[in-house]
DNA sequence: GTAGGGTTAG
């Protein structure tokens, strides 16, 4: 080995490593990474990156990868080679991804340390700090960091003003955001479907369904394309509006315009129907989904047991339930309590605790939702006691009862002169959401 | 690096 600790072998990990990651095995790539610093060789960016930006993917699945993805860069630092600006951006998309408390804080600290490695941030790692300060609705933060990215001379481009555009009309500052759009154009940026897709959301999620409907005339106007995502936001509206056959036509508008539907798109139209007890049509979307090779996914089966559910038929959805696991799709919690809520509406107690006691099994642990439905199923058969002791059960697991478990409380056992037999802290829980 | 949604309790 040269003096440096550059020799083949280092070459040979390197690839090794991007090989792991190529193959989506990071842990073993991460062991390879670990084992070369024991022999000292030395690795490069060309292998880390890679292997940093499938760590912090993974983070969101599991605790602890983002913290391996920080050794990372702290183990590249000690051995002397210098992670370059898409290490960092990397790991603070990571931290800004994440929907912690004070990912901030720690997104902006390393912003601050990649600058005292004389590590120049670009326009990327300022874009992912607006987003991350949009998304987390501190539009002020943001600005000040758009601020200091043109003070180093940056130019914000479409993904910036995208950024914010989207981080306003989460807030409902429509208004703002279609200034926003304007002002864009007098920077010689072009809005696009990014854009229009942010806006049309906005006005979507305040039921303003004639300005997005029109926006996206607008954009087709423009000779932008709408693509899926676009359909989506429009359709899914129109379904939750319960207006099915303005959400059937976009459906065929889209078609028109050949972009293919997804699963997201049935599902929305799937849920729609069947809210309108129209069990046909739903059922008949779904052969059309099938007919085209699409999969159904958890969302669709969700979807499913709770029609099923609300109409009292929680036996069929029961059967929905087993037929998910031997399809090989994993019950959600939602998929569980919803099934209890049905046996609990139906007054079968007895099945509804079997569903608690199979997704306990299942590896599912039972959360708030699972004591709401059980406490207010019981409640309804006015067996106040056991609501009471499940009551105590979700303290003891170290639950905490929500604004909705406070309700349910309040409305069903002392409304009804039942004292709860637990601690205060119930009775304040209304400051949670 | 930016856009949806992940539909259970009230």
């Amino acid at each position: 080995m040269s003096s440096d600790g550059f020799c083949a072998n280092s070459i040979i990990v390197d690839m090794l490593i991007l090989a792991y990651v190529k193959n989506f095995k990071t842990d073993q790539a991460f062991e390879a990474f670990e084992r070369a610093g024991d022999y000292d060789f030395k690795l490069s960016v060309l292998s880390c990156n890679p292997m940093l930006s499938c760590l912090v993917k993974e983070s969101k699945f599991g605790a602890g990868k983002l913290q391996k993805a920080g050794d990372v860069v702290e183990d590249m630092k000690v051995r002397g080679f210098s992670p370059t600006v898409v290490t960092y951006n990397t790991l603070i998309n990571g931290y800004c991804k994440k929907g912690r408390v004070g990912k901030m804080y720690k997104a902006d600290a390393l912003l601050k340390e990649m600058v005292s490695q004389k590590i120049c941030p670009n326009e990327i790692t300022y874009n992912i700090l607006i987003d991350g300060f949009c998304k987390d609705e501190n539009v002020s933060a943001a600005m000040k960091v758009f601020k200091e990215m043109q003070g180093q001379g940056l130019k914000p481009n479409i993904v910036t003003y995208n950024s914010f555009i989207n981080g306003l009309c989460s807030k409902g500052k429509l208004d703002e955001a279609l200034g926003l759009r304007d002002e864009m154009l007098g920077w010689g940026l072009m809005p696009n479907v990014v854009t229009y897709n942010a806006l049309i959301n906005g006005f979507s999620k305040r039921k303003m369904l004639t300005e997005a409907r029109g926006l996206l005339d607008d954009a087709v106007k423009q000779g932008l394309a709408p693509n899926v995502i676009t359909f989506n936001i429009l359709i899914d509206a129109y379904c939750k509006a319960g207006r099915m056959e303005e959400a059937i036509s976009l459906h065929d508008f889209m078609l028109d315009r050949m972009v293919c539907p997804n699963v997201s798109t049935y599902n929305c139209l799937i849920g729609g129907f069947y809210r309108e007890g129209n069990m046909e049509a739903a059922n008949k979307i779904l052969y059309e989904m099938e007919d085209k090779g699409l999969r159904t996914d958890l969302v669709t089966y969700n979807i499913r047991l709770d029609a099923l559910c609300k109409k009292g038929e929680s036996r069929k959805a029961a059967r929905l339930l087993d037929e998910m696991l031997e399809m090989s799709i994993r019950p959600s919690h939602v998929s569980y309590n919803t099934l209890m809520d049905g046996y609990c509406r139906e007054g079968n107690l007895r099945a509804a605790l079997n569903v608690r006691a199979q997704m306990e099994k299942e590896g599912r642990r039972p959360n708030v939702v699972t004591y709401n439905v059980l406490i207010k199923g019981f409640c309804n058969k006015g067996k106040l006691e056991e609501a009471n002791g499940l009551l105590n059960d979700m303290l003891e697991k170290g639950l905490i009862p929500n604004r909705i478990t406070y309700d349910i409380v309040r409305e069903e056992m002392m409304e009804k002169g039942f004292v709860p037999d637990i601690d205060g802290h119930i009775y304040n829980s209304s400051v949670n959401s």
